[in-house]
RNA sequence: GGCGCGUUCGUCUAGAGGCCUAGGACACCGCCCUUUCAAGGCGGAGAUCGCGGGUUCGAAUCCCGCACGCGCUACCA
């Protein structure tokens, strides 16, 4: 029986989820899923000056808002806890000490000024930055007795010779000089292991058999490759994804783009359509498959089909998508979004709780004309309240003839008050506005543009004949003669 | 600067020597439908496959060089 494929997602709790981080959380769990593995979610809070309260909770709620759901991690548990790294320290000092007992890891003294002008010199004189390996020399007792009173951070030890190459199942092998690695930090002063060495002290803890991550992490993969070798431990496979960039092709940034990945649900997206967005970016099935749905992702999904290059996070495809599995909801679940979104988004003078009634009523002219949830409060306003506009409106479409506006009005409270309050209903209501195309003699689409405005305030909307229909007769007329009256 | 990765329509991508006069989707344009706006239907435009050399009867696909972009180069992950 051959161990079962694990991989982890390990954010780091420095604030929301990024969508960046979600599209690497969202390929780990398919490619668990496709292989029937397991997937650990590990935070790594190494940096403590970094931690942001209310992260971890964040990330969680990030992750399983695209139905992502991890076998081990905070939350969950497992067997291989904590999944916590400051909750670990024990487990890194003791993989340093057999690092030092091995002659692969040594004390460095040096100060933060020292390896600053170091840096500066080698830069002026166009070497690769890197430590000089001063500390090699100290004898590990005089470095053990130093280290009693003195700052010091423990380092690694690089084979700087030959080369070091890493197969990666995305870009095939990646061959690096040793020579130009050097010898980094792997427990800092203050006693806290840097990512590599925690990296490596997890993976191995939790059976991690594939290391899927972003390609950023792609030039460290010598420091772990030679980490696994010092310890003897069999390194895992790795895969570097690519990234997501903007549209000036850079790592996706907070400056440039909204990455928090929650907020993408808060400004009304589905998460079928971040799904299906973030699975085609790096991937795809075929050369026509453009929808997909979580667990035929999950099923069909191969590392093998991953492109190595850089992908823009296109913000108007997802919005194709987020139309598009609007349309494709049942008229139930529809109606649940848009009443939980009015509830969130209307103004607050507007008594609570809404006319379910009206709910009903105005879900199914919304589902074909909206493309993220929070715009559904802006097309129903008009159903609670009139929205003051300009009387100009009125005829902004007819190219500002307000004597036909005026025409079309009245014939309008004519039409209008012609249907008896007790057949009050859609179809009454659609014919009496219909039959204004012979009172005016002009087709509806030349003036109807005025009773849009008249009705909700905006010469477009959801579908007139039904919103004058929902608003009641009294409330109808009332619009009518108001604007009648603006033109005066 | 050094090292690494990358480079097919505006965008995401298909493509693993002849199936490519390079396919699909989003966006864009036009027409149809139509009570506005959408949605939907139909059609269109859009890439000499970064550039230059090879290899081959034949290259987007293989090899070499160059250019450009990005990433990394911390006691951050």
């Amino acid at each position: 029986m051959s161990a079962p494929v694990r991989t982890r997602f390990a954010p780091s709790p420095t604030g929301d989820l990024h969508v960046g981080g979600l599209r690497t959380a969202l390929f780990q769990w398919a490619f668990v899923k496709a292989n029937g593995g397991e997937l650990v979610l590990r935070i790594e809070d190494t940096d403590q000056s970094r931690y942001v309260e209310g992260s971890v909770e964040s990330i969680c709620e990030g992750l399983r808002w695209l139905g992502i759901e991890w076998d081990e991690g905070p939350e969950v548990g497992g067997p291989h806890g904590p999944y916590v790294q400051s909750e670990r320290l024990e487990k890194y000092h003791a993989v340093a000490a057999e690092l030092q007992a091995r002659g692969r890891a040594y004390r460095c003294f040096c100060t933060a000024e020292r390896l600053a002008q170091l840096r500066k010199d080698q830069q002026k004189d166009g070497l690769a930055p890197g430590y000089d390996g001063r500390c090699r020399q100290i004898p590990p007792e005089e470095a053990e007795e130093r280290a009693r009173t003195e700052p010091s951070v423990l380092r690694f030890r690089m084979d700087r010779t030959g080369v070091t190459t890493l197969p990666d199942l995305i870009r095939g092998d990646v061959t690096f000089q040793n020579s130009l690695q050097d010898d980094f930090v792997i427990l800092k002063s203050d006693g806290f292991p840097t990512y590599h060495l925690a990296m490596l002290v997890d993976d191995h803890d939790m059976e991690i058999t594939h290391v899927v991550r972003a390609e950023e992490w792609l030039a460290s993969g010598p420091k772990h490759l030679q980490l696994y070798e010092a310890m003897d431990w069999p390194a895992p496979h790795f895969a570097h994804l690519p990234v997501l960039v903007d549209s000036k092709g850079r790592k996706l940034s907070k400056r440039e783009a909204d990455v928090a990945a929650l907020d993408y649900r808060d400004r009304g997206y589905l998460p079928e359509a971040m799904l299906n967005f973030l699975a085609f970016l790096g991937w795809s099935l075929d050369d026509h498959t453009t929808h997909i749905t979580a667990g035929e992702f999950a099923r069909v999904f191969t590392l093998d089909r991953v492109v190595p290059n850089p992908a823009f996070f296109d913000v108007e495809r997802l919005d194709a998508l987020n139309g598009h599995y609007i349309r494709a909801l049942a008229p139930e679940a529809w109606r649940e979004h848009v009443a939980g979104w009015l509830d969130r988004d209307l103004p607050a003078n507007i008594p609570r709780p809404l006319d379910a009634d009206l709910v009903t009523a105005v879900a199914p002219l919304l589902q074909e004309r909206v493309t993220r949830l929070d715009e559904v409060a802006g097309l129903v306003r008009f159903l609670f309240a009139l929205p003051d506009y300009p009387a100009e409106l009125l005829t902004e479409r007819i190219g500002g003839d307000t004597g036909l506006a005026a025409r079309t009005l009245e014939a309008a409270i004519a039409a209008v008050e012609g249907v008896a309050p007790e057949a009050w209903a859609p179809e009454p209501v659609e014919a009496a506005l219909r039959s204004l195309q012979d009172a005016l003699d002009l087709k509806l689409r030349k003036f109807v543009s005025v009773l849009y405005v008249a009705i909700m305030g905006a010469p477009r909307g959801i579908p007139l004949f039904d919103s004058v229909a929902l608003l009641g007769r009294d409330e109808a007329l009332d619009r009518l003669r108001a604007a009648r009256a603006k033109l005066a």
